[in-house]
DNA sequence: TTCCAGGGGTAGA
DNA sequence: TCTACCCATGGA
C-alpha cells in the first residue's frame, strides 16, 4: 500500500466536495457517510488497476492506494485525485460575492464550490449523458451496468472495476448497449466512445484553461448526446460556471423561488442568476432556496430519502 | 394505465 | 432562434 497526503487550497472541506452533487453515488465511486471514507478504482497509464481509499484531512486529503505504487504512479495518482477533488481550486472571488448575499452566505464556511469530478472527462461526459431524461435511480443503474460490463476488473479482486475506457465501449455494439437498458441513449454513447477512442473527440483538451468558455461549450455541444443541459453541467465540472444546467429540478426550484410559481423556461432560469456573471452556475447550485441554509443538492437528497 | 424523469436530435417555421 | 415531436426505459 502507498499513502499520499495531498494539500488543498484553503478553504477546503472533504465532505462538501463529496456531496457537491450526485456523483458520489455513481460507480465506481463508493462513499461511506459514517466513516467518511471514499473509495474508487482507477486504471493507470501503465494499465494497472488500483483501488484508492480517500479520506479528508484538515486541509486536504489522504490517499491510500493498493497495491503499492511506483514513484511514477504516485505522481499520476496525485494528479488524478487533485483533479477529482479540485484541490488547487481558488473560490475567493466567488466567496467575496457570496458573502454579501444571504442566500449564499453559507458557501464560504462550508467551502462550497468544488464539484466532485471523475478522473477523466470521458467518464463525466458518459455519466452526464446517463442523467438525461431519466430518474436518478435509473442513472445509478445504467452507470453501474456500464462499469460491471465494460469496466477493467482489478487483478485479484473480481468484484471491483474501474470506469470503462472509451475503447472498451467503442468495441461493443448498439444492441448490447440497448440490452443493458440504455434505450435511445445507446447510439449516442457508442458514437461518443468511438469518437474518443479514435481521437476524433479530444475531451481532455477541453480542460485547457486558455480556451474561451464559448469555444469549450461549442465543442461540448458538438458531442453526440450532449445538449444544453449536459454541456452546462460539464462546463461546471470543468470549472466554468457561466451556464446553468437546466433540468426539471432547476425549472421547478427557480420558478418557485423567483417567478412566483409561474411556468418558466431555460432562459428564465439563467436570467434569474444573470447578475452572478461567471458564477451563475455556482450561485444557482448552492442557492439556499428554502432559507434554511440548504443548497438544492441537500434539498434534493432530503427528498430522495 | 398513464405520465414523466437531473434532455437531445431533428424538422419546420 | 423557437416550437413540436419523437425517442426507450423504468419508477411513481
Amino acid at each position: 500500500m502507498s499513502v499520499l497526503v495531498l494539500p488543498a487550497y484553503s478553504p477546503f472541506q472533504f465532505r462538501s466536495v463529496i456531496r457537491s452533487h450526485g456523483w458520489y453515488q455513481l460507480a465506481p465511486f463508493e462513499w461511506d457517510e459514517a466513516s467518511g471514507v471514499f473509495r474508487t478504482v482507477e486504471r493507470l497509464n501503465s494499465g494497472r488497476g488500483v483501488t484508492l481509499k480517500i479520506t479528508g484531512q484538515p486541509e486536504g486529503v489522504a490517499v491510500a492506494a493498493r497495491p503499492k505504487l511506483t514513484r511514477h504512479e504516485e505522481q499520476e495518482v496525485a494528479a488524478k485525485v487533485t483533479w477529482m477533488f479540485g484541490l488547487d481550486a481558488d473560490f475567493a472571488e466567488f466567496y467575496a460575492l457570496a458573502d454579501a448575499e444571504p442566500r449564499l452566505a453559507h458557501c464560504r464556511k462550508n467551502a462550497y464550490g468544488r464539484l466532485l469530478r471523475s478522473s477523466s472527462l470521458f467518464d463525466d461526459a458518459v455519466k452526464v449523458m446517463m442523467t438525461t431524461n431519466i430518474q436518478w435511480s435509473g442513472t445509478k443503474r445504467l452507470v453501474s451496468a456500464l462499469v460491471d460490463y465494460f469496466g477493467e476488473p482489478l487483478p485479484g479482486d473480481g468484484t471491483r472495476r474501474a470506469f470503462p475506457a472509451a475503447g472498451r465501449i467503442a468495441r461493443s455494439r448498439e444492441s448490447t448497449l440497448r440490452k443493458m437498458g440504455l434505450g435511445y441513449r445507446a447510439p449516442y454513447l457508442l458514437k461518443l466512445a468511438r469518437g474518443v477512442a479514435s481521437g476524433q473527440y479530444d475531451l481532455e483538451a477541453l480542460k485547457d484553461e486558455a480556451r474561451s468558455t464559448e469555444e469549450v461549450r461549442r465543442d461540448l455541444l458538438a458531442l453526440p448526446g450532449i445538449g444544453p443541459y449536459a454541456a452546462a453541467t460539464l462546463l461546471g465540472i470543468l470549472g466554468r460556471y457561466d451556464y446553468i444546467g437546466v433540468d426539471t429540478e432547476a425549472v421547478s426550484a427557480v420558478s418557485q423561488g423567483f417567478y412566483g410559481g409561474e411556468p418558466i423556461g431555460e432562459k428564465d432560469v439563467n436570467a434569474a442568476f444573470a447578475r452572478w456573471g461567471r458564477y451563475k452556475a455556482l450561485a444557482y447550485w448552492f442557492w439556499d432556496f428554502s432559507g434554511q441554509q440548504q443548497s438544492p443538492m441537500e434539498a434534493w437528497e432530503a427528498k430522495q430519502a
